[in-house]
RNA sequence: GCGGGAUUCGUAUAACGGUUAAUAUAUCAGUUUUCCAAACUGAGGACGGGGUUUCGACUACCCCAUCCCGCACCA
């Protein structure tokens, strides 16, 4: 288990305005988190390094965004109105809750007694709603409980308008809303969580390369927000616990301070989504090669990501304290492109008007440049550094007065805490 | 959902059936300070919500919410 303890990044992703309990002022609603200002930052930027890496760098890859709301029709066809409806039943001995469906005869698997169970109830992971004023049988809509849904009903949409060429990928990032009978965990286990979902259409017959190549594209991605292949463990996931329709999934694990668990998941889902729908919709689920070979129906693979998921492990990540000059300091070691703050500017002293008045030059230069730049002249300069540290910051730059006379500045890292003197001119390729 | 524990300034803690609820740190303003949380002055900031007992409840009791630990669940 990791020894950073969940605790202390709470703690300091409220303190310092990452992340903040939904409702916080009434109490709280299990289940829901709510980013602050630089959380949003922090999100934000691994949504778009993401979207860079698996869309934009891509020519095989197209950006959706599809809606919350759907017809119930998809949730029919995707087997979740009744693969979500579990009936439970609860034992009178032990008072365990099992689902029914996991239960072999009439023997509890918890305390061995038999004939203890009580009247199945049913139980949906899915959120339900009504569509417009009258609420019955026909207005009754879900919020989807994963994006992939609407990636599979607009499969036709974008075959049709955008020809592309097999394989190919959809690729949409979007809230997502499950039921959970108990949220855990800070943000690993939300009702309303956000995912990064990919469906990768390919011929059957080269599923097991694509899909290989998929846990490589993976690996390429988390090490470009700092989690690197020692940090994954990779679950395969045994026929008897995956999907029916699966014939291989991977839970990539992380190693969370409450124990190894999935922060994402690749499965090759076969054909069995666009198959269901072909039939519940009676469109045409068929892709045409433009050689003039028959028509078939795709089979897809899925790397599926939790941005939430991936939020804690990065903080669980870069969580560091050390101690200098016998003072211990917390530093989170964000790699400088998801860093919500890139850089922190500060003249040395600041009641010497004339180095504020240099930094604001410098500060002003360097913010139409970056954006994610910061002011920063609250008391003095270790304090500052030590509060950069708090946030990730990895360059903090100062202007003394020898900036004044040579138009250099010290430019300071939060990893080691070194500084080297630059030219301002030349800031900007120190931090690039 | 079940069992157990908890909930007091942003954070971390303290105290008390009865004065203005304390301390550290953080925050903000000011003085000071020539590179790693120095010092000084000042300011703002909390008893999760509801009910009961009581002359009086942050404190006791009940209900609810949330968090933590364990169990179960995780299609």
């Amino acid at each position: 288990m990791s020894d950073v303890a969940l605790d202390d990044i709470v703690s300091l992703a409220k303190r310092r305005g990452f992340i903040y309990q939904g409702s916080d002022i009434y109490g709280g609603l299990a289940g829901t988190w709510d980013y602050g200002p630089l959380g949003v930052v922090l999100k934000r930027n691994i949504e778009d390094l993401w979207w860079q890496t698996f869309v934009e760098q891509r020519d095989d890859m197209y950006g959706l965004d599809a809606a919350i709301l759907m017809n119930q029709k998809v949730w029919e066809a995707s087997g979740h109105a009744t693969g979500f409806n579990d009936p439970m039943v609860e034992c009178k001995n032990c008072h365990s809750r099992l689902r029914e469906d996991h239960i072999k005869g009439d023997n509890c698997p918890v305390c061995g007694k038999t004939g203890t169970f009580g009247k199945p109830r049913m139980f949906n992971m899915m959120f339900k709603t009504n569509i417009g004023p009258i609420e019955d049988d026909n207005s009754v809509s879900y919020l989807r409980p994963e994006t992939a849904q609407g990636i599979f009903t607009n499969f036709k949409n974008v075959v049709d308008t955008l020809s592309p060429d097999l394989p190919f990928g959809i690729a949409q990032i979007g809230k997502a809303f499950r039921n959970e009978i108990s949220p855990r965990d800070f943000l690993f286990r939300a009702r309303e969580f956000e995912q990064m979902e990919i469906e990768y259409f390919v011929d059957e017959k080269t599923w097991k390369t694509e899909f290989d190549k998929w846990v490589k594209d993976i690996y390429a991605f988390l090490s470009s927000i700092g989690i690197d292949k020692s940090d994954v463990n990779e679950l395969e996931v045994s026929s008897a616990d995956r999907a029916h329709y699966s014939k291989r999934t991977i839970d990539f694990e992380f190693d969370y301070s409450f124990g190894k668990s999935e922060l994402l998941g690749l499965a090759y889902r076969g054909d069995f989504d666009l198959q269901n729908h072909q039939k519940a919709s009676g469109k045409g689920m068929e892709y045409r090669p433009k050689d003039s070979s028959k028509p078939f129906v795709p089979h897809v693979i899925e790397p599926s990501f939790g941005i939430d998921r991936l939020i804690l492990a990065v903080l669980s990540n870069t969580y560091s304290e050390d101690v200098q000059n016998g003072e211990k300091r917390t530093y989170l070691k964000l790699p400088a492109n998801i860093a919500p703050v890139k850089v922190a500017i500060s003249p040395l002293l600041k009641n010497k008007p004339e180095l504020v008045k240099k930094s604001k030059e410098v500060y002003v230069r360097l913010k139409k440049e970056y954006g994610a730049v910061m002011w920063d002249d609250n008391g003095n300069i270790g304090k500052r550094y030590r509060r950069q540290d708090e946030i990730g910051t990895p360059y903090c730059v100062t202007i003394d007065f020898d900036s004044l006379k040579d138009d250099t500045v010290t430019i300071r890292h939060r990893d080691t805490t070194k500084q080297e003197r630059v030219k301002i001119k030349n800031l900007g390729e120190k931090i690039a």
